[in-house]
Formats: C-alpha cells, sequence, structure tokens
DNA sequence: CCTACCGATCGGTAGG
DNA sequence: CCTACCGATCGGTAGG
C-alpha cells in the first residue's frame, strides 16, 4: 500500500511541472536544477528527480504541460470567445496577445524562449520544440486561409503573425520600448484584415 | 618590459573575442566558461580571465565585438551596395539576410539568442542587448522613413522588419522548415515596397 | 600568464 | 521520498 494516494502524487506532479515552467520561462529550460525546483515545491532534490528519468525528460514534460498552457489560454480562448463578428482568427489573435501581455507565463512566451535557448542543439528536446512550432503554424495557417483568395495565403500570413508574436514578446520583456503594443497591433490588423483591437 | 607586445596582446584579446561570439552565438553569453575558451585559444583559464574583471564585464566585451561585426557585415555591407537602381533599405535588407543565412556567426543571430537570454534578467548586460536593438531600429526607421507618405511609416516598418528577421533567424537554426526563405523574402518586399531578391 | 587552490553547485546514484 | 554521497565543473583568487 502507498503512502500516497495517486490522486496526490499526480498533483505534485502537476506542481512540480507548473512550477518548473514558471522557472524555465524565465531562466531556460537549463536553467531547472533539480535542487532550487525541489526546495520551491518542499521536495528533496532526489525526491523531484525520481519522478523523471532525467533531466531531458523532465524538459520534455515541462514542454507537455507548457503546451498544455498554450492551447488552453491561446487555441481553446479563441474558439471560445470567436462568434458571428469576430472570426476565429481574431479572437486567437486576441487570446494570443493576453498570453504574452499578461503575462500567463511570468517570463512571457515560454516557446520563443525555449527556441531561442534550443534552436542550435541537436536532440529530443530541441524536436519537441519544432514540433510545437509547426503544429502552431499549421493551425493558424489553416484559420488564415479560410477566406484568403490565393493559394499558400494561409501560410503566408501564419508566418507573418507568428513573426510579430516572437518580435511582441521580446520587446516586452526586454523593456524600455513603449510603442510595441500598439505598433504590433497595428501589424497583426494589416496581416489578418482585421482589426485586432476589442 | 613587457613579454609581449601590445599589438600581440591585442591580437590574442580579438582572437578570445571572436571565438567566445562565436560559442556565445550557439551556447549563449552564460553558457561561455572561462576554462571552455581559454582552452580553444591556447590559454589558461586564468591567463583569459585576466584580460577582464569578471565574467560579466567579459560578457559585455563580447556584445560590444558581436556589435562591431553586425555592424560591418549588414550596415556597412547595406552602404557599399547600394547604388542608383537600390535603395539603401533595399541593399541593407539583402546583407541583413547573408549575415542571417550564411551564417555570419555559427549560432545564427548573435543578438536574437542573446536577447531571448537576458530579456527578463536586470543588470547591465541587458542593458546593453537592450541598447542595441534601440540603435538598430532607430536605424531602419531612419532609411524606411525616407520614402515614406505617412509620419511614423518608418517606425512601423523597422518594427515588422526586425520581426521577420528574427523568426527567419529562429526557423533557420530550429530545422525542418524549407519554406522558412522564400516566406520571409516575400514578407520584406511587401514591407519595404521593392524586391528583395536580386 | 601560469599552477594550485577555494567554496558552491551541478546531475545523478546508492541505500534505505 | 529521504540522507548522503560521487565526480565534474563553475567563477574567482592567491601567489609567483
Amino acid at each position: 500500500m502507498p503512502k500516497r494516494t495517486l490522486d496526490q502524487v499526480r498533483e505534485t506532479r502537476e506542481t512540480v511541472l507548473r512550477r518548473s515552467a514558471d522557472v524555465a520561462s524565465v531562466n531556460g529550460l537549463d536553467g531547472l536544477s533539480f535542487s532550487q525546483i525541489a526546495a520551491e515545491v518542499g521536495l528533496s532534490k532526489s525526491g523531484l528527480a525520481g519522478y523523471f528519468e532525467s533531466k531531458t525528460d523532465w524538459q520534455l514534460a515541462v514542454i507537455g504541460y507548457a503546451r498544455s498552457v498554450f492551447r488552453e489560454s491561446v487555441i481553446d480562448i479563441g474558439r471560445e470567445s470567436s462568434n458571428v463578428n469576430t472570426p476565429l482568427i481574431v479572437s486567437t489573435c486576441r487570446a494570443w496577445l493576453d498570453y504574452i501581455e499578461l503575462p500567463v507565463f511570468p517570463g512571457g512566451c515560454f516557446f520563443a524562449a525555449a527556441a531561442a535557448e534550443f534552436d542550435d542543439r541537436e536532440g529530443v528536446v530541441r524536436d519537441a520544440i519544432r514540433g510545437t512550432y509547426a503544429q502552431l503554424r499549421k493551425y493558424i495557417a489553416a484559420l488564415a486561409g479560410r477566406d484568403a483568395d490565393e493559394k499558400g495565403a494561409g501560410e503566408q500570413t501564419a508566418f507573418e503573425l507568428i513573426a510579430v508574436m516572437i518580435y511582441l514578446n521580446q520587446s516586452l520583456r526586454l523593456g524600455g520600448d513603449h510603442q510595441t503594443g500598439s505598433m504590433a497591433r497595428r501589424s497583426i490588423s494589416r496581416i489578418i484584415g482585421h482589426p485586432v483591437d476589442k
């Protein structure tokens, strides 16, 4: 008979992953250390490490968790707030702006940070980040391609939208630029052909 | 009488900074370690550390060196290759694309990597990176504003250009996307109102 | 510019 | 899930 129920284990794991994703959004996925996160969630270093096979396995689990946060904060909210006056691409861009500007993760967009950190290192972590971006590009391209004239216009729109979102995120995190928000909104409105301001 | 001439010291320092910038473009500015770079340039760890007051001072020197590389590779080449058929904004974008795609630094754009790494950490390193972006934005906005109708159009153009360049860089480094180059060129051509392909 | 060292921290494991 | 340990590496410094 286990000392902790399966639900308790699941809850601890959830707490660990949430805290890990928050820290990784600021310090990077390599900036995660077992000892630091363990202290923050009230475990011993080895107690925490026991939840994962290795640091890489831990990083993959954190990426999976961050993906679920992005899905809930951007994709799902975008779907729920679309209506007859608000096409899905517009409501999704609004949820996306909120995700970046709130920000949902304390270090801003988790995937912008993770991509820059791992984009030159081969391995399963980079593969997971690449897959996340590929899936996002495909989803946004499908939304944008619905009311497009030319073939390939959806892909082009998705490329430009992601570019603006990444630079908006970087500029907000770096600080010192008070025009960023309005310039990003002007670009997004032009790219999707619809005002993005509420 | 010093054992090494001032020119030799300057040459060693140049070698150290070039190698440091190359490594930092891949592993990040925090990924630099005295022992690793020292071994690569044939110095002892303390021999290398003696060139700088601290690791932070070293990172600032590397940023300054990377700035000179960007200036020579993008700003200066852009100026030299402008002519009656090629506005400065166009030739600069072409040099910029080369800087990213060659790539000049083995890890792609040094400043895209540095910004993502330090954008959440207060201090002189972040300040230096922010200043570099601010200067670039101002320069590009001035180029783009020359033949613009509206006021503020130059700033908007600079914002969108940098966004596309950053995402082009990220997508190339992450790999697996064969459309990136042509999509970036299509965006850039539209943003500056002039075909960027040679 | 070198060797030799400092304390701190890392990921990981042994053993319970 | 804990304590206690491993070898490796870090930035930095003492002393020459």
